[in-house]
DNA sequence: GAGATGATTAGCT
DNA sequence: GCTAATCATCTCC
């Protein structure tokens, strides 16, 4: 059931970012597995996206993880408080990532809960890369581990949406890319209440 | 070694 | 809708 690291080392990291919408996440952080399905993600296609940290092939300590093997995962801070969950994919020297959005939640809900302070499911508990992170309890502890590892994994469990279930459209917050902001490189479950806000 | 800034979110108006 | 929160990382000096 998990998806195996060949999975990983595709080139095209759009494909693999569509392909990833209805795939089943869990981290298994202290002891409480806790995940669901895979509803947003957005796909950084490395040395010629702008949008991405590893643009023109800018390679420093914390862009070294995307230039890995396809099949680990980079987490990184952002705006001093978020931390967010990428996917890294290809083959070593491409470095192409997944930013994973927003999943709909199936095991750990109450553990979720408690990691995000509150007392009742609503949608904001894992809508949007910050709040996915902090409900399945990621940080950049487990920055690099491999999706084959215990920690954290994918499972396919033979959900999927068809072509018209899923929009494509332009990526969230990276106006400053130019014309790279453009690319329909953002693909959600339309409908579905756990997509972060912008274009649903 | 200092200064700018971002793949965002939550809370208030 | 608007804005504050808040810091690792990058870029130059």
């Amino acid at each position: 059931m998990k998806l195996p690291e060949g999975y990983y080392h595709s080139a095209d990291v759009v494909a693999l970012s569509r392909d990833l919408i209805g795939k089943y996440l869990f981290t298994d952080i202290d002891g409480t597995i806790t995940g669901g399905y895979i509803v947003e993600t957005e796909a950084y296609n490395g040395a010629v996206d702008k949008a991405s940290h590893a643009y023109g092939n800018r390679k420093t300590n914390r862009t070294e993880i995307m230039f890995r093997q396809g099949g680990i995962i980079y987490v990184y801070l952002c705006y001093g408080i978020h931390e967010m969950l990428n996917i890294v994919t290809s083959a070593e020297g491409h470095a192409q990532a997944i930013l994973i959005r927003a999943i709909n939640p199936t095991e750990g809900i109450d553990v979720m809960l408690h990691r995000r302070k509150m007392t009742a499911l609503k949608p904001n508990i894992t809508m949007g890369p910050g709040s996915v992170a902090k409900a399945l309890g990621i940080s950049r502890v487990i920055n690099g581990h491999s999706l084959q590892s215990e920690t954290i994994w994918i499972e396919d469990r033979g959900l999927t949406f068809n072509d018209e279930s899923i929009a494509a459209v332009p990526r969230v917050g990276v106006d400053y890319a130019g014309e790279d902001a453009l690319l329909p490189y953002r693909f959600f479950v339309k409908g579905n209440p756990y997509v972060s806000k912008p274009n649903k």
